[in-house]
DNA sequence: ACAAGACGTCAAGCGCCTTGACCATTCGAG
DNA sequence: CTCGAATGGTCAAGGCGCTTGACGTCTTGT
């Protein structure tokens, strides 16, 4: 362990535990998901009638890489399309049985990891910890909403 | 905010941060580095006789893609090369005046975030979230380094 | 009613990365 | 010492995901 910089340790942190995700979703069966597909979950976990372009403004990609991206979730099985229901210019993106079950792996997973890490620096630490990262987001992004997508 | 899972929280966090800091490095007349040099940043100032081979094992690339990275650093001015004291195949990758002006520049910043976060959540806390974070990225990784390079 | 705007699509191109082949140099087993 | 294997770097071709630009269809607001 080098850098005891926190944002390097953050960085670290997420990488390790999405390393870890990974690794166990392709043991599950889950080996076709890309890392950039689980922001696109993230959002349409959320957002039940959620379209490509909304989807493209949350990523920070234009429509048509948005399209391109449900395009690929689609064929893999993980959404299907639906007409919208007033709008018939428009088609929402709804999630799949495998999509919510690989949604529904990576909330576990998560979980456990929580579990983990409370017996590791105790239950009361990790919720500190949790709480004093809301606390600096909120700080930092002046309380906008901070979008869940890549940084680089 | 929503999500209080601490993945999502780490990801925003560091997301958050590393926006400001490019955008002050901007203001700065640094308004030519991409995130993905930052990670090359991070490896030369603390691997002073760093070879393109080295770095893109580091960052998880080919030689060519690490190459090709190191060119693009050299004509902003941020690298130099040099010939290799003993191995004459080989070019020591350098980093210039203005690379390191860059680098300081960006520990500067950590260094305020950190100072206005201890103002936020307390000098203790701060600490007590460093020590926790290298916990846990120690217990995922097996104790075994971690890489500090892009994660998607 | 109609112009302006929004959703989606098609097409072309670019940036960053990969694979594959190659040369020059160094290493190491015999 | 020698010579084959391994290593640092380069050249070339191609892929994948993204962008820009233009367009057709449908919706909205005046």
């Amino acid at each position: 362990m080098a850098a005891p910089e926190i944002p390097a340790l953050l960085a670290m942190a997420f990488r390790v535990i999405m390393d870890h995700v990974h690794a166990s979703l392709a043991v599950d069966g889950f080996d076709d998901v890309r890392p950039a597909h689980g922001f696109a979950f993230q959002y349409l976990s959320t957002h039940s009638q959620a379209t490509a372009v909304e989807l493209g403004h949350h990523l920070g990609v234009t429509k048509q890489a948005a399209v391109q991206l449900v395009d690929e979730l689609q064929h893999l099985g993980y959404v299907q399309r639906v007409p919208h229901p007033v709008d018939r210019r428009s088609r929402v993106i709804m999630l799949t049985p495998r999509g919510w079950a690989c949604i529904q792996r990576v909330v576990n997973l998560w979980q456990d990891t929580e579990i983990r890490w409370g017996e590791l620096i105790g239950r009361e630490r990790l919720n500190g910890l949790r709480q004093d990262l809301v606390t600096l987001i909120v700080d930092c992004s002046g309380g906008q909403p901070v979008a869940l997508r890549p940084v680089w």
